[in-house]
RNA sequence: GGGCCGGUAGAUCAGCUGGAAGAUCGCUUGCUUGGCAUGCAAGAGGCCUCGGGUUCAAGUCCCGACCGGUCCA
């Protein structure tokens, strides 16, 4: 972004806002003293803009009003906007799959790029409304912490979305003029408020590089919905009209329900039962008058810039007429409850759109989310059950957006498991802040962060458990920033990969039909070439040459031409070309005719692999669930690799009922239909499940149909029928990340060559223990058994020999000065040769014992000597181990060496008595 | 996607700057008691996750794989 908001705001003045509402119903303009913001208002005396810090708080709590609740409010919205002209167009997932740059929809808009706004296909209709579910999880407007803290803020909203696009093509929207019309009129008539009641403030929207003019509408003392005007952009650092202008209103549907319904919080407004339920179990009620006085209050915290929250709700205490510790233990559990009903409600939408609690990604925000309702269940003592809220809220959540409801199994079983994870976790924990506490360890800033970001235990956790110990902990009160501050030097230290691209030089803009989805099973065309580039890749008019996209690899073969042969080894695609790229350089020209034949067999299994993975995709959801999508795959001649979204492991047993059901429906003959349809016809008829591969760029899409069994959006080239694939064979299951498993699958002649593979190993096996393949898990564990038997006997019999062998009246004993030394050849490997070392000296009082054996391939010398002995043993058998090119240590007692030398091994004993001569 | 931590007996974990694999609980047996709780004694139970490398020598150091945990975008 070439200006800055200040900038900007000179751009925009009176004439960019006045709407011809204004000037028909004689609004008049002025300017706010507190955010020198204008606006527009029918009250000649209305001083401030109408927000809620600037108005000095909420005025409609307690208010009587429409008291819509939250599904008649989506209903409300609809049918007005719906009778004015617009059409009501289904919302998007909460997991955004169609866009690879955000884990969660976040706005309506969302759901409209970026091929609409980019011009790439039209929008569904024109002017449209979308009860879109958003999730915001983190940001400015709602950190996590504050939820339940403000009375207003929510990690997961529907955005009710009034959008009107215009362009030289699209001319059926409207602009600014009618939609202020309309804001006007909703606000009015259908939620009665008094035209002088409502205000509208000027503002400068940015986003994404765009930006244009919004106007805020405000009535007691709060905003109730923004409308915005995307109209400008940036064209190399210069201000430019957009191609496309889009307005943008985002209806916080929740808080309009609670606008009408002036309950003390918005969670009281859309989510009354939770609440209610929650009070009940913990026998727990907050007094109403206060608790609309607190939220006035909490209204006034403007969380967006206060960097310290809790040092603006001591104030807050204090207003209230009480201590921060009381307005805690008063408060605290109420504030508590609304946020448990918000994150339970968040969880409920994003794992039945298909998210799953994990450590990556967005999946990490949901773990956050629940255990944080565990957490606060715990700190204030909460009575209820989990499963419980989670009823309720699905419940509540299925009267407007069903299919939440039609997952509630899997959100019990998910919640279920990520509870029993937190739980496990806070058990190792505790034990290792035990053992800890038991060595009296220093509990420092260093420590703690340790222990929270290898444990997941958090300071306070630890305090507790200290506690309990009578030891006092002190947590740093900016351990969070600190926390923050050493990840942020470790993320500087990261390094930005390069993307590597075939390099081409100049615009390549030429068009290739693709001719390989007429008859897949084609391997020769006719084609000519529109250019030419290095004499190396070659562009054709039409091709039968698949290249590599969506997760399948490209064909190789032949381009024959003027009687020679050439060798395609890579086919890409850039923009509309797809582009040959040929062994060897050619001097081919333009406008030549040339003869393909792609490689039909490499096409075949690379087809056959393709069509198993959507094949097995439909077979895990079968047998795990569906909650499964698909996070990934990869298809080539030699394998295909399908990565799913799962919460654990897959059992081998389950590997083996997805294996047996993808090869039903191999053997049920299942024809296959490939069909384009329009990308919105596609998504309205078949849902958002079609879009399993992830993005899928234009305008129509190819859907992939394997007859009442799986629907996908694909680009790829596809059997005609299930039984073409032959065989399936999962060959294995692993994690690759928390929430996601992938499976390695081969499908016709690699699968049938794997299990004649894996008929060789057992037969191999077998082979070698004379034992048939069915008898070879138990000889095997036989033979095992018996390995770790006998190990065991070896050792007490080396042991038993070595006292034998060494007990003093046996062995030969040299006298050198006045000790005893005992030097000999024996056996064994190093752990052996230390205890007949030691055995040797036991009884003799002053002497010392140097034992040599070898292999082949190194010497092992062991010396040991009795305690009364004062020598340095080390200084002995490091110069022996010299003789031998090695080294030596030892503890003092013993001293242990060798070398690789094994051909001077007989020296060492001549050698030794000279050293030992030497060294007394 | 990035970072950090861990994998040793059935369980929970020690094992230092490489040099003879340990503790506690549990298990088995015996003793004590009328029986149980308990107490005492003895014993069984380890491819130290796997594969490379360094070294005379690796549970220990280095690299890689697998499995698990955790924090952050």
């Amino acid at each position: 972004m070439s200006l800055t908001k200040e900038e900007l705001k000179k751009r925009f003045q009176r004439e960019n806002y006045e709407v011809e509402l204004f000037n028909e119903k004689g609004f008049i303009r002025k300017q706010c003293p507190t955010c020198n913001h204008h606006f527009w208002t029918l009250n000649i005396d209305q001083e401030t803009c109408g927000d809620t810090i600037c108005s000095g708080g909420y005025k409609f709590l307690d208010k009587k009003g429409k008291n819509l609740n939250f599904d008649q409010t989506i209903r409300s919205l609809t049918d007005f906007f719906v009778k004015h002209g617009h059409s009501l167009v289904k919302d998007y997932p909460v997991v955004s799959r169609w866009r690879a740059d955000m884990d969660f929809t976040i706005a309506s808009i969302a759901a409209f790029q970026p091929w609409v706004l980019d011009g790439v296909i039209d929008p569904p209709a024109n002017p449209l409304v979308i009860p879109q579910y958003c999730i915001r999880t983190g940001g400015e407007f709602s950190d996590i912490d504050n939820i339940g803290k403000t009375a207003r803020h929510l990690t997961s909203f529907v955005m009710f979305g009034q959008h009107s696009f215009n362009s030289a093509r699209l001319t059926g929207g409207y602009w600014m003029d009618k939609c202020i019309d309309l804001n006007f009129l909703y606000l009015t008539e259908e939620l009665g408020l008094k035209p002088e009641d409502i205000s509208y403030s000027e503002g400068i929207w940015v986003g994404g590089g765009n930006f244009g003019p919004n106007l805020e509408a405000m009535a007691y003392g709060t905003e109730l919905v923004n409308n915005v005007f995307i109209s400008y952009g940036f064209e190399n650092s210069v201000v430019k009209k957009l191609d496309m202008q889009v307005i943008d209103v985002g209806w916080g549907l929740d808080r309009v329900s609670w606008f009408t319904q002036g309950t003390p919080t918005i969670y009281e407004a859309i989510f009354p039962e939770v609440i209610t339920y929650l009070q009940k179990e913990s026998g727990y009620k907050a007094d109403h008058e206060l608790l609309i006085k607190y939220s006035k209050l909490a209204g006034l915290l403007a969380v967006e810039e206060v960097k310290n929250l809790k040092e603006a709700r001591v104030n807050m205490a204090k207003k209230l007429g009480m201590s921060y510790e009381e307005m805690i233990t008063i408060l605290g559990p109420q504030e508590a409850m609304y946020a448990i009903g918000d994150h339970a409600r968040t969880l409920s939408l994003t794992i039945a759109d298909g998210a799953i609690p994990s450590n990556v990604g967005g999946g990490y925000n949901l773990r956050v989310l629940l255990r944080r309702i565990l957490a606060l269940k715990e700190l204030f003592k909460l009575e209820f059950s989990i499963p419980k809220i989670f009823e309720i809220q699905t419940k509540l959540l299925s009267v407007s957006y069903p299919r939440v409801g039609e997952h509630l199994d899997e959100i019990l079983k998910i919640v279920d498991l990520e509870a029993k994870r937190y739980e496990d976790t806070k058990k190792s924990g505790r034990r290792l802040v035990n053992q800890l506490l038991s060595k009296k360890a220093q509990f420092n800033f260093d420590t703690l962060a340790e222990l929270y970001q290898t444990r997941g235990i958090n300071p306070l956790m630890v305090k507790e458990i200290a506690r309990e110990y009578d030891v006092n902990i002190h947590v740093p009160e900016d351990f969070y920033t600190r926390i923050q501050e050493i990840q942020e030097s470790e993320k500087a230290s990261q390094k930005a990969k390069k993307v590597s691209d075939k390099d081409l030089e100049g615009d390549i803009d030429y068009i290739t039909e693709p001719l390989y989805y007429e008859d897949v099973y084609a391997s020769e065309f006719e084609a000519k070439i529109v250019h030419v580039v290095k004499g190396k890749y070659l562009i054709l008019n039409k091709t039968l040459f698949y290249p590599t996209g969506g997760g399948q690899i490209h064909d190789t073969g032949l381009i024959r031409a003027n009687g020679k042969e050439h060798e395609v080894i890579d086919v890409f695609k850039k923009g509309a070309s797809i582009i040959h790229e040929l062994k060897e350089e050619c001097n081919l020209k333009e406008n030549t005719i040339i003869q393909g034949k792609i490689n039909a067999n490499r096409r075949m299994a690379i087809m056959r692999h393709h069509t198993a993975v959507h094949v097995v995709n439909n077979a895990t959801k079968t047998v795990l669930g569906s909650h499964i999508w698909q996070a990934g795959a990869d298809k080539t001649e030699e394998k295909a690799r399908l990565d799913i979204t799962h919460y654990q492991s897959i059992s081998f047993d389950d590997l083996l009922k997805i294996e047996y059901l993808a090869n039903q429906i191999i053997l049920e003959n299942r024809s296959i239909i490939k069909d384009e349809l329009d990308r919105d016809e596609a998504e309205q008829t078949y849902g958002f499940s079609i879009y399993q591969g992830g993005v899928v760029p234009g305008k129509s899409l190819r859907l992939v149909i394997i007859k009442d069994w799986d629907i996908e959006a694909c680009g790829g080239t596809h059997l005609d029928n299930t039984s073409d694939i032959g065989l399936i064979k999962l060959t294995s299951s692993e994690r690759i990340q928390d929430g996601i498993v992938r499976l390695e699958i081969l499908a016709g002649e690699a699968a049938i060559k794997y299990v004649q593979q894996q008929e060789k190993l057992l037969k191999n096996s077998s082979f070698i223990l004379s034992v048939e393949p069915k008898k070879l898990p138990q000889t095997v564990k036989r033979f095992f058994e018996e390995w770790k038997q006998q190990k065991k006997t070896i050792e007490s019999l080396n042991k038993h020999i070595a006292e034998l062998q060494f007990s003093t009246n046996k062995v030969d004993v040299e006298k050198i000065k006045d000790v005893d030394v005992i030097l000999r050849n024996t056996s064994g490997g190093q752990k052996e040769l230390i205890f007949q070392a030691t055995e040797a000296v036991k009884t003799i009082p002053k002497g010392l014992s140097i034992l040599v054996t070898h292999d082949k391939k190194k010497v092992i010398i062991v010396g040991a000597k009795s305690k009364g002995l004062k020598i340095s043993l080390s200084d002995i058998v490091k110069k022996l181990s010299a003789i031998v090119g090695g080294s030596s240590g030892g503890n003092g007692d013993i001293a242990i060496g060798g070398g690789p030398k094994v051909e001077k091994a007989k020296d060492i004993l001549k050698e030794a008595k000279r050293i030992i001569e030497e060294t007394l």
